[in-house]
DNA sequence: CTCTTGTGTAGTTCACACAA
DNA sequence: TTGTGTGAACTACACAAGAG
């Protein structure tokens, strides 16, 4: 049998005739006229080879073939009902949702703290997963469902018609090294800075950074005594060692509160460009009411590290999308 | 590609038949 | 007389086909 020919309103009055026993009762139910029921009455005689409802006195009465269809008519209804209701509500009190965010460790590290006070005041019964972000392309991730949201640079991801980004911070570069380090202390110039042994970050293992790559256009290089793949280390190594490191502002920030460390101005000749981080979602995931709020609660995690200094808040921009549940429409976001 | 025309379908109102 | 189902006539709408 061909679906494509069958008029699903036709499964509805069956349904409905099948209960109701009655084409005025069912018209009634359906919400069409009288005889439109009856006329539906005719088509279904026709389609099934069966008549159905047969009147006996003034009552109509099923035939066999009606009883044997009439539960599972209405199971057909409650499925189709189920099928085309409109998208759960999210009750973020309530919501014992699992909520998938792919961010870098520095994202984390900055972000997760507000988020996760965000989240157990207005969302508790949520479960927040935090995922590392991978080779793969983030874009591909949030399209598999991998993630709701992802948080990182993108600079690379080329734009996806498909998948909606918005800036959330900027973060500047900064010095870091021991608190009573004989050298590093205030703002050096570009030959002392480049003298400082430094110790690198490099998440693949490869040589040379965003600041060997500023010097190499001077003409300058600077000496790398350790290079390590993840930037947590970095910190307690600068802390107990004469080694310097420059890293992002926000992370010197948290360290320094924690370790013995100071801050220094990096030469202005360094003219090292702010990192911009970027929020980026799926279309599929754009109307879901979990992944708005928690793309709302993470730009209110956000808004003190976009108000810091060098950063940007994403309503200084276009983007306005994610405030949190209340608003029922997307902003204009970059896509 | 747009507009017009013809066709089919499903809705409505109105009228009527039938049974209690 | 009343309640119910059915048929006829008409209307609205969607869709396909053809013309320009």
């Amino acid at each position: 049998m061909n679906l494509a020919g069958i008029d699903v309103n036709l499964v509805v009055a069956l349904a409905a005739l099948l209960q109701e026993r009655s084409v005025t009762e069912a018209a009634k139910r359906v919400g069409i006229s009288q005889p439109a029921m009856s006329h539906a009455l005719a088509r279904l005689r026709e389609t099934l080879g069966d008549p159905l409802l047969v009147r006996v006195g003034r009552a109509m009465t099923l035939t066999p073939r009606a009883e044997a269809l009439a539960p599972r008519a209405q199971a057909v209804v409650e499925e189709l009902e189920a099928l085309l209701a409109p998208l759960p509500s999210f009750d973020p009190k309530t919501s014992r949702r699992t909520l998938k965010l792919s961010a870098t460790d520095y994202v984390q590290l900055v972000l997760l703290p507000t988020l996760e006070e965000i989240v157990s005041r207005e969302a508790p019964g949520i479960t927040l997963h935090v995922l590392p972000i991978t080779d793969q392309l983030a874009a591909e991730r949030l399209r598999d469902g991998e993630a709701d949201v992802a948080i990182g640079r993108f600079d690379h991801e080329a734009p996806a018609l498909d998948v909606r980004r918005v800036a959330l911070f900027r973060d500047t570069f900064v010095g870091v090294a021991r608190a009573g380090h004989p050298t590093a202390r205030g703002r050096l110039d570009l030959s002392t800075y480049a003298e400082l042994s430094h110790v690198l970050v490099s998440p693949r293992g490869t040589p040379g950074g965003i600041v060997d790559g500023a010097l190499a256009q001077m003409g300058l290089a600077r000496r790398v005594a350790l290079t390590v793949p993840h930037f947590l280390v970095v910190p307690h190594v600068v802390a107990s060692s004469d080694h310097v490191t420059t890293m992002l502002a926000h992370v010197a920030a948290t360290f320094t509160a924690l370790l013995p460390l100071t801050t220094f101005e990096l030469p202005p000749e360094l003219d090292l460009e702010p990192i911009g981080m970027t929020m980026m979602w799926h279309e599929r995931t754009h109307e879901d009411p979990g992944a708005r709020w928690l793309r709302g609660a993470l730009v209110r995690a956000a808004r003190p590290l976009a108000q810091a200094r060098g950063a940007r808040t994403p309503t200084d921009k276009k983007a306005r999308e994610p405030q949190g549940p209340a608003r029922p429409r997307a902003g204009l976001v970059t896509k």
